[in-house]
DNA sequence: CTCCATCGTTCAATCGATTGACTGCTGAAG
DNA sequence: CTTCAGCAGTCAATCGATTGAACGATGGAG
């Protein structure tokens, strides 16, 4: 790639201004404490605006040792519930003038290390994970960067921003025992994900603070062929619930897809509610009842936190506001 | 932010390996012209080892004048079609030991703007675009940057990769024809996209080339109330269409519940195929019959000419293969 | 008439790595 | 004994902007 190498530097503006780069670079930096005429400042912007002088942002960065920009790493583009909070983010760095660059670390992707990469070598702020990191890859714990995880804890890392899992569990438990059911069963994720592992401990203590057991626990490992597996499971069994919480939408979606199959009609036979909600949620069949987790407030929160605190100091945030049900068709009372 | 500045330079290890910087640097850069003792190499890897040595990437960068990492621009991150792109250009970049770093640009949000000035700004070597850009705020066309866009044509920028939407229409239509179907309608996108035009003028001429006039063409606005709303119209009609060939999927998940709505049974009263598959689209109902587009290989093949090509060059690339029926249960044979 | 403060700028070191040119040394050829 | 070729590194300029310190000119106070 050949680069365009007559990009006007500073020093070619204050040739054509006839002064100093210094006053340039003050000038252009608004630096208080500078002096200037008027009219010697005119010359300056004259000088900038004729050349279309652009400065250079990796010298600025080299002296400055800061970039502006941050970076955010999420395990998938495909999920929609990542979308969101990137706009989030993205918007709430608008406001600081910052920028945002984003990128995607399947596990073992190796890419949620290339932008911890990124950090070490000085080329942004900052960085948000929110994708699974290879522990043994992860910097020294010695070597404090800024950087806090999204939506899980990663062990030896207390900076974390979380949504209250157990909460948005418990409301779902909640809807479904206003409903009248009592037979809940639970599509749990991997659990080798913290927020799935936080779902399932939130599901098992909603269900035994209100006194009841849960009907049975399967995993959908998070997707949609794994939820509809898992549905078929839960409809073989010999006790079957009349009502299932799902702990994502693409499992839901799944679980959906396996009831039809299976010839069980939802929600007269059985109720289905998702953790997370989802626009296309109101296209499925039947539309789906879900939790609405507070995504923006969790993005916008992480980007501040990382912002106002040093490596040095621990970050521990539960977001729970608001979390809400978003109340479709694919819930209904039990039959009797 | 605090910054961590006790991080080692290669001054430090060329110090405990007491040798010059500049062997530093040739031995990590492995430069064919170093002649070397195989004891001083190791004492220096010894050295970085042992201080944890990481290169400054932006020291590099402002010598070197790149940074082997590009950038991608996409309309909006909630649009799944964009995360297979994404993901296939973050794997082709990966190849190339290349870093992708992505922002998503709602038109006017000037995101768009902002990565073309991380571009003019020499901290990422090259840009794909896919996002619209306002005309105004363009470099001048006199300063050729290293970008292209991506399934959009920008006016006076003749470097581009597009889908061929022609015969991803004309596929679409076939396959109607071949069920049967004569009264075909289209909900095309806002004629604001490049890629709606070119839909809209496929569809048209792979009607008239099988001697079929349109049905009716409405606008779906891209979206799924636009497609619901434009649902709506075509079945208000006197001549209402048997199938719909219908511009993307959000207008087609509308489209699909405007049917529903009206109480117009799919496919058995009328037919809808969308361009462009989704994972969820077989969570619909019913399953939503699509055209399938080669995302993966734009997202590649947009990436090895955005490296192989000067700014100088032109760019008309336009992918045809492989672009397919996914036929699933919204499509079948018009009531007689 | 001298001294000092202020104004409006300039000077030059610095950030950390890269790279073309150069040097001191050893050993072999002549 | 001189000379020259390689070896093994070293020197120092450079990329482009930032920033604390310094500097000459001007004007007012004493």
């Amino acid at each position: 790639m050949i680069r365009n190498s007559k990009r006007p530097t500073m020093a070619d503006v204050a040739a054509k201004a006839g002064v100093d780069r210094a006053v340039v670079s003050r000038v252009l930096n608004e630096d208080a404490t500078l002096k200037i005429r008027e009219a010697t400042r005119a010359r300056v912007m004259a000088a900038v605006a004729e050349l279309g002088y652009q400065p250079n942002a990796i010298a600025r960065s080299l002296r400055t040792a800061r970039t502006s920009t941050f970076g955010l790493v999420i395990p998938d583009f495909a999920n929609p519930i990542w979308a969101k909070i990137v706009t989030a983010i993205e918007e709430e760095a608008d406001h600081h003038d910052l920028l945002l660059v984003t990128g995607s670390a399947r596990p073992g992707s190796g890419r949620a290390e290339q932008f911890l990469g990124l950090l070490q070598a000085g080329r942004i702020d900052g960085l948000l994970v929110a994708a699974p990191v290879a522990a043994t890859l992860l910097p020294p714990p010695a070597e404090r960067l800024p950087w806090l995880s999204l939506n899980q804890r990663i062990p030896g890392h207390d900076r974390y921003v979380l949504f209250d899992d157990p909460a948005a569990v418990a409301l779902a438990v909640d809807h479904l025992v206003a409903l009248g059911h009592r037979d809940i069963a639970h599509i749990a994720g991997p659990d080798t994900l913290d927020s799935a592992r936080r779902r399932l401990a939130g599901f098992k203590d909603a269900m035994s603070s209100r006194r009841l057991t849960p009907c049975a626990i399967v995993s959908g490992s998070y997707t949609t062929d794994g939820g509809e597996q898992a549905m078929r499971e839960l409809l073989a069994q010999p006790n079957r619930p009349s009502a299932v919480v799902v702990a994502n939408v693409a499992s839901a979606a799944g679980a959906l897809n396996g009831a039809r199959a299976a010839g069980v009609q939802v929600p007269r036979e059985i109720s289905v509610i998702a953790i997370h909600d989802l626009p296309l949620a109101h296209c499925f069949e039947p539309p789906l009842t879900t939790v609405r987790m507070p995504l923006a407030e969790l993005g916008r929160e992480a980007l501040r936190s990382l912002m106002n605190t040093t490596p040095e100091q621990d970050v521990t945030a539960v977001i729970s506001e608001p979390i809400e049900i978003i109340a479709r068709a694919s819930t209904a009372p039990p039959r009797t």
